[in-house]
RNA sequence: CGCGAGGUAGAGCAGUUCGGUAGCUCGUCGGGCUCAUAACCCGGAGGUCGGAGGUUCAAAUCCCCCCCUCGCAACCA
């Protein structure tokens, strides 16, 4: 690093996390990330800023308070109180906490709807259809039967739900031309390449950007029945989190941080971050972020997380079996750049033996344990070096540059391989150099003195380096050192280890080795005795409630595969005198031939709908489990046309 | 023909930009060492680089076709 006046600004967000749940290690994945490049940042002489936070709005928030017979925002207090938890059980060092009902948030919301509305850029229209009055449907022009309604087959007329829309495809050129001349933008390729063919090119669509479907959100100052859906509202906490003020009297932190330089996401929302936030900024004419990465995601083995599939592990009882430093080391370590990484607690083990315990913890303790064996902890100033000297030397010098050169490109995993590259080579010094034997000649006492100091040196070096990713293993290790000398400038050069200070006499070893065996039969009970989740049901009916259904027993005279659907099979049902055509969304789990002349269970006075094309009169029923294991509801004896009650 | 990613040793991956002895980690087998946490170091075995064809003196790499897996999009009345 050169020396430099002023410290360059460098400002990183994580995608703020939506306040429904608890996040599960996948989630958590994004913020470590972060953080280690922030604190990489901080330390390489850059004045970071770093924020994330809470997506707080939205439906989905608003039911699952309802169903917890709460008020919202005391339900999101609650979350966002899980999430900050564990955002700080993971050692994450952010400079703020955005929440999407902060004050000051949802202020600046309003005046960026308001200023669109006035720029003409957001404007309220209807959703384009045709509306059934007595069936309170909309249908679009390809489901309407002969101008008629698809279900009454009653006339219909255009469509009147008011919505907000944003003016996409008026700032869709501008925003190729940036993505285009700014490679770097969108990260990794492959996101860029698919961002550009799938929405792009193909041209936008205006984008709906408020709700009259509910409630909990930023009110529409001027239009009191709509509040401000996602988009507009989460994305924009990048700026005001920073103190961006719409009318121009932004805070200080904004015009020292904004632009980003980088927003970390999850893959999934690339399309949000690169598309409707640029045009958003282009729209308040408001220079755009430097560069958007999408990470990959972490899976459970092959599979994706999710509770459905009972495969959710929690960094916390991650945390809780193998500490901080351990956990935040696995999933830096293990999440390649652009593909999926794969998380079991069996790979934990294997982790943190071969690389933590095996190659960094013991090095530690074997040099310290040298060095109070053979001086007392305390080396001197003699030395007298060989050539081999010079290659750990210039491997240790060189570690540094690659590291840097990795992280500048956001390659976590490999900055952290070339640590332990580094390590390694620590290890082999020692075979090559056989301090116990020096040890057996006094003549050779110096040069002893020198292979223990290299090796204190070795491990000084990579452990600055180490310490953005394990900061709490950092600090363990320069006190059994003991060393002042921790900061990156030190590293840029060899020889900085202060060579009168005394090691400590207890080398307490940094991570035991685990019994893999023993330790994941302690997990499993610990994972068997959390109590089952509570079954919950929906709310109480009456017997008149049930007696609205009309539910029968249908043969199934034919069954096809949707020809413009690969979920969903067509089936022609036979009800006693009625025969009909039912769609249904189980071709994942049954072939046509299967069901042919199975007798199921169907919905018979459910509104007829046109799915991709084909109608649908009634909907089959099936049962499905957690694993996803779903099966048609079926009888054997009773004849179709029964009443199911 | 929707878009994209991937298929390399038992497992997980790098190498493909710009063709030239196929590499790393874990596991396994053998050896060395005794400072250390049964740790560390060295070596061996194990691969027709998904398949067929083409270009070339030479293909994991370039071209064409095909197969398989995953993700996104559409879709679950």
């Amino acid at each position: 690093m050169c020396e430099k006046v002023k410290k360059k600004e460098y400002y990183i967000t994580t995608a703020i996390a939506y306040a429904s749940g608890k996040p599960h290690i996948g989630n958590t994945y994004e913020i470590v990330m972060a953080d280690a490049i922030a604190r990489y940042k901080r330390m390489t002489g850059y004045d970071v800023f770093f924020q994330t936070g809470t997506d707080e709005h939205g439906q989905k928030i608003e039911e699952k308070a309802q169903e917890a017979k709460m008020d919202p925002q005391a339900y999101v207090d609650q979350q966002t109180a899980v999430i900050k938890e564990i955002w700080d059980l993971m050692n994450t060092s952010y400079d703020k906490f955005v929440r999407t009902t902060d004050d000051y948030h949802k202020k600046q919301v309003q005046k960026i709807f308001e200023k669109l509305y006035k720029k003409g850029d957001i404007y309220k229209s209807e959703y384009e259809g045709w509306y059934c009055t007595p069936c309170e449907s909309f249908w679009t022009d390809a489901q309407i039967v002969d101008g008629k309604c698809p279900d009454c087959e009653r006339e219909v007329h255009k469509a009147k739900e008011e919505s907000y829309f944003f003016k996409m495809s008026k700032y869709a050129d501008q925003l190729m031309e940036h993505i285009e001349n700014n490679p770097e933008f969108i990260q990794p390729e492959s996101r860029k390449n698919e961002m550009i063919n799938n929405f792009l090119k193909p041209g936008l669509q205006d984008l709906c950007v408020s709700r009259t479907s509910f409630k909990w959100g930023v009110p529409v100052t001027f239009d009191d029945k709509h509040v401000v859906y996602v988009w507009i509202d989460a994305l924009s906490n990048y700026i005001t989190g920073l103190g961006f003020d719409c009318d121009g009297n932004h805070g200080e932190l904004y015009k020292k941080y904004w632009p980003a330089d980088l927003h970390l996401i999850g893959k999934d929302i690339v399309r949000f971050h690169t598309i409707y936030w640029p045009i958003l900024l282009l729209a308040l004419d408001i220079s755009l972020p430097k560069q958007v990465f999408g990470h990959p995601w972490m899976l459970f083995g092959e599979e994706k997380i999710s509770k459905s599939r009972g495969n959710v592990i929690y960094a916390d009882d991650l945390v809780k079996f193998f500490g901080v430093d351990a956990i935040r080391y696995f999933v830096l370590n293990e999440m390649p750049f652009a593909q999926d990484g794969s998380i079991t607690w069996q790979l934990v083990i294997e982790r943190i033996n071969s690389d933590l315990a095996n190659i960094y913890g013991n090095l530690v303790n074997r040099t310290v344990s040298m060095v109070n064996k053979y001086f007392d902890g305390k080396l001197t100033e003699e030395r007298e070096y060989k050539p081999i000297d010079e290659d750990l030397m210039d491997f240790a010098l060189e570690t540094v540059k690659k590291v840097d050169h990795k992280m500048d490109s956001l390659r976590v995993a490999d900055a952290l391989d070339a640590i332990f590259e580094l390590l390694r080579r620590c290890n082999k010094y020692i075979d090559e150099t056989l301090p116990w034997s020096l040890a057996k000649d006094e003549n050779k006492k110096d040069r002893l003195n020198t292979v223990l100091y290299n090796l204190l040196e070795g491990i000084r070096i990579a452990t600055v380096l180490v310490e953005p990713f394990m900061p709490e293993t950092a600090r363990k290790i320069y006190n059994q050192i003991n060393t002042k000398q921790v900061s990156y400038n030190s590293i840029l050069s060899w020889g900085n280890y202060e060579v009168n200070n005394k090691v400590t006499d207890k080398p307490v070893p940094l991570f035991a080795r685990i019994d893999a065996e023993a330790k994941l039969e302690e997990i499993q009970k610990y994972l068997e005795a959390k109590e089952p989740e509570k079954m919950k049901f929906k709310d109480e009916i009456t017997i008149d409630d049930f007696a609205k259904i009309d539910i029968r027993i249908g043969t199934i005279l034919n069954c096809k595969k949707h020809p413009k659907a690969d979920k969903l099979l067509v089936l022609k049902v036979k009800c006693g005198s009625d025969e009909r055509q039912i769609v249904s969304g189980i071709a994942e789990k049954y072939s046509p031939e299967q069901l042919i002349g199975k007798k199921v269970a169907f919905i018979a006075n459910l509104a007829p709908i046109i799915l991709r094309g084909q109608q649908s009169r009634g909907m089959i029923l099936t049962a499905e489990d957690e694993s996803g294991m779903l099966e048609t509801i079926t009888v054997n004896e009773v004849e179709d046309g029964a009443v199911v009650k």
